[in-house]
DNA sequence: TTGTAAGCGTTATCAA
DNA sequence: TTGATAACGCTTACAA
C-alpha cells in the first residue's frame, strides 16, 4: 500500500509527490536506516547486494533527500545567508556573483536578503536568516545592527565581512586594499601633472571603506612626494539629496585654489564618478584637459564616457569568491583567529587623466 | 530541568540555543499545542489568561518558530526560488531588486540561483530549489530545461516567467511590451531623420524577447509610414566572441547603403549598445551627427556617454514587483488561466539621436 | 552488517 | 478550551 499520499488523486494531474526515504526503503525491501547509511556513509558497512538494491530503488524513484528534514535533524542546512546593503550597487552585484559561484561549487545555496539601503533592517535580516538555519553569513553591510551579527558569531555561525568592517566585531574580513588603491590613483594624478586635488566621496558616516579611502587620501597629500612641492588636497562629501549645486560649488572653488596649477579629482566610487562627470559637463570643463579625474570601480561603460574614464578596478569577482571561500573553510571546521584579506586594486589609465592631447 | 541543550556549556561562550516551542510551553505552563494555537489561530479558541501567559513566555524567551520545522510539517516554506540566467545583467539585477522587495513585504524569502549564462544548469537549479520546498518560482531564463520548469508547475508550484518566455510552458508572463518599445524607438529615429536603419542584437537563438524585438523591427521597416518612402532596415546579430570586426563591418556597410541618407542604429540592450558605441568610436563616427543611436535599457551612465545616449527605459522595478506579486497571488490561492502582463517602455531622447547640432 | 526506535521543532487530530 | 499524541522526512544510538 502506498498509503495516504495517493489518496487525493482526483481528476486533474496526479502530482506524484516527491519520494521519501521510506518509499525507497520499501521499494528496496530494507529499512530507512539502511538507505540513510547508503547515502551518508556509502563505503563503510554495506553488503554489496543491499547497496545495489538501494541504489536501484533510489534511481527508480528519482529520490533525493529533503534538505529541510536533514537540516532539522542535523542542525545544518547547507544554506549561506548573504546580506547586502544595496543590490543595486554594481560592486555588491559583482561580489554576489563571485560568492554565488563559490557557494554552488561547494554545494551551498545562497539565501539573499537585500537591505535596500535601509540599515535598520540589518538585524531583521540576520534574524530571519538565522531562523532558516543558515550555517554562516556573508555581510556587505554597515554593521548598524546592534550586534546582531556579533550575536550570530557568538551562536557559532561564522561570519565574513566584505568591503565594510563592523567596528564591534571580530570576523574574517575581505576587502580591497583601500589605502594602496588610493595611493595608486593619487600618485597617478600627480604623475600626470595634476596638483590641486579633490577627493569626492559619498558621506563617510560609519562606512569603513569610505573612511579608509578618505584617510589615505589625506595622508598622501600631506606627506609630500620627493620632488613634488606644490601639491595640495582637500575632500568633499557629496550626497544625492543636496542637489548637485554643492558639488559644482566645490569644483569651482577647487579650480580657484588651483590657480595656474591643474586641478584633479579622485572619486570614491562609480556613483560619485557619474555625479562628478555630470557636474563637470554642466560647468563645461573638459575631462583631462581642464580637470583630471580618476574614479574607483571600473565599469563596462568607463571607457566610453567622455575621453574614457581612468579608473581603479577592484577584483570584485575574486572578493566574492574569497569571501565565500573563507566562510566555507570555517564551516568545514577551520579554527583560526579572524583574518584580513586585502586585495590590490589595478589602475586603468584613460583619457580623463591626460592633461595634454597626444 | 532545561535538559540536554545546556549540557555543553563548557568554558567558552554559552551559545544559548534558540528557544523551541517546548521551551515556551514549559515556561508558560501549557502544552505545545496551545502555544502553536496561539501562534496560528490567535483569535479563536483561547482563554485570555492563557493567551497572555503564552505571550509573556514567548517574549521572555525571544521565541520565534523554526521555519524549517514548519516547512517540514506544513509542506510550505515561505521561500520563493529565483533563477536568473545571469546576475551580471543589469536588467536581471533590477528585476531581482523589485522582486526581492515584494517578497519581503509578503513575508517570503528569496532563494537565489544564478545560472552564470550556462543554461544547462537550469534544471539543476529547479531541482535544487524544489528540494528546498520553495513554494514557487520566478524564472528569468531560457527554458532550455527539458521541461523542468513545466514539471514544477505540474507539481503545483506556481511559476512566473520574466522577460523570457518558455515555449513549452503555460505560466504567468511578465515583460516589457517589446513590440511597442521597438516601434517607439524606430519611430523616433525616423522622426529625427535617420532612414537607413540597423537593428543590432545579441544572438537571437531562442531568447523570446530578442526574437520579439527583431520581428517587431522588421515589421516596422517593412510597413512604410505615411509620408516616409525612403526607409530601409536590416538586422545584425553581434556576439562577444567574433571580436568586433564583424560589427564594424556591418556598420560600414550600413553607411554605404545609406548613401546620402542618414544611418541609424537600434540596439537591443545595454551590452550591445556599448559594443556599438565602441565600434563607432573606432570608426571615428560622431554619435548623432554621423549616425543615430537608440538603445534598449536606460542606465545611470546613459546620459554621460558621448552626447548622451537615447534610450528606451524598461520599468524594471515594476517588472520585478509585478512578477513577485503574480506569484504571491497564486500562492494565496488565486485560480486563473495564465496571464500575460506587458508593461510599456519609455523613450528618453538624448544627443545620440540628434542629427543636427541645436 | 542491518533493523528498531527515538527525536529534530512544528502542526493537526483527536479526546478530554 | 486545552492537552496528549502522532505525524512530517530524516539521522543516529542502540539492539539484534
Amino acid at each position: 500500500m502506498r498509503a495516504k499520499k495517493q489518496v487525493h488523486n482526483s481528476a486533474a494531474a496526479a502530482p506524484a509527490a516527491r519520494a521519501t526515504i521510506a518509499d525507497v526503503a520499501r521499494e528496496a525491501g530494507v529499512s530507512k536506516a539502511t538507505v540513510s547509511r547508503f547515502l551518508n556513509h556509502r563505503e563503510r558497512l554495506l553488503t554489496k547486494d543491499i547497496a545495489s538494491r538501494v541504489e536501484v530503488a533510489i534511481e527508480a524513484l528519482a529520490y533525493s533527500p529533503s534538505p529541510m528534514a536533514q537540516a532539522l535533524k542535523r542542525g545544518r542546512s547547507r544554506l549561506i545567508g548573504l546580506v547586502v546593503a544595496d543590490v543595486t550597487n554594481p560592486f555588491s552585484v559583482a561580489v554576489l556573483r563571485g560568492a554565488e559561484k563559490a557557494c554552488q561549487q561547494a554545494g551551498y545555496l545562497l539565501m539573499l536578503f537585500n537591505l535596500g539601503n535601509d540599515s535598520r533592517r540589518e538585524s531583521e535580516a540576520i534574524k530571519t536568516l538565522t531562523a532558516y538555519q543558515v550555517e554562516g553569513f556573508i555581510l556587505n553591510t554597515l554593521g548598524r545592527d546592534n550586534g546582531a551579527a556579533a550575536d550570530a558569531a557568538r551562536h557559532g555561525k561564522p561570519v565574513v565581512l566584505v568591503d565594510r568592517r563592523h567596528h564591534d566585531m571580530q570576523a574574517d574580513f575581505v576587502s580591497l586594499d583601500n589605502a594602496g588603491a588610493v595611493r595608486l590613483g593619487t600618485q597617478h594624478l600627480v604623475e600626470r601633472g595634476y596638483r590641486e586635488l579633490l577627493f569626492v566621496s559619498e558621506p563617510v558616516k560609519d562606512v569603513s571603506s569610505r573612511e579608509e579611502r578618505k584617510a589615505a587620501f589625506r595622508a598622501f597629500v600631506e606627506a609630500p612626494q620627493a620632488g613634488v612641492t606644490d601639491l595640495h588636497g582637500s575632500t568633499f562629501e557629496s550626497t544625492a539629496e543636496d542637489g548637485d549645486a554643492a558639488l559644482e560649488q566645490a569644483l569651482r572653488s577647487l579650480r580657484r585654489r588651483a590657480g595656474k596649477r591643474l586641478p584633479g579629482v579622485l572619486s570614491s566610487n562609480a556613483v560619485v564618478t557619474l555625479r562628478v562627470v555630470a557636474a563637470l559637463a554642466r560647468l563645461g570643463w573638459r575631462l583631462g584637459a581642464d580637470v583630471g579625474l580618476v574614479g574607483f570601480d571600473d565599469t563596462e561603460w568607463s571607457p566610453y564616457v567622455g575621453p574614457g574614464l581612468s579608473t581603479i578596478a577592484q577584483p570584485t569577482d575574486e572578493l566574492g569568491r574569497i569571501a565565500a571561500g573563507c566562510l566555507i573553510e570555517r564551516l568545514q571546521g577551520l579554527e583560526l583567529p579572524p583574518r584580513q584579506i586585502l586585495l590590490s586594486g589595478r589602475l586603468l589609465p584613460r583619457g580623463s587623466s591626460v592633461s595634454t592631447p597626444t
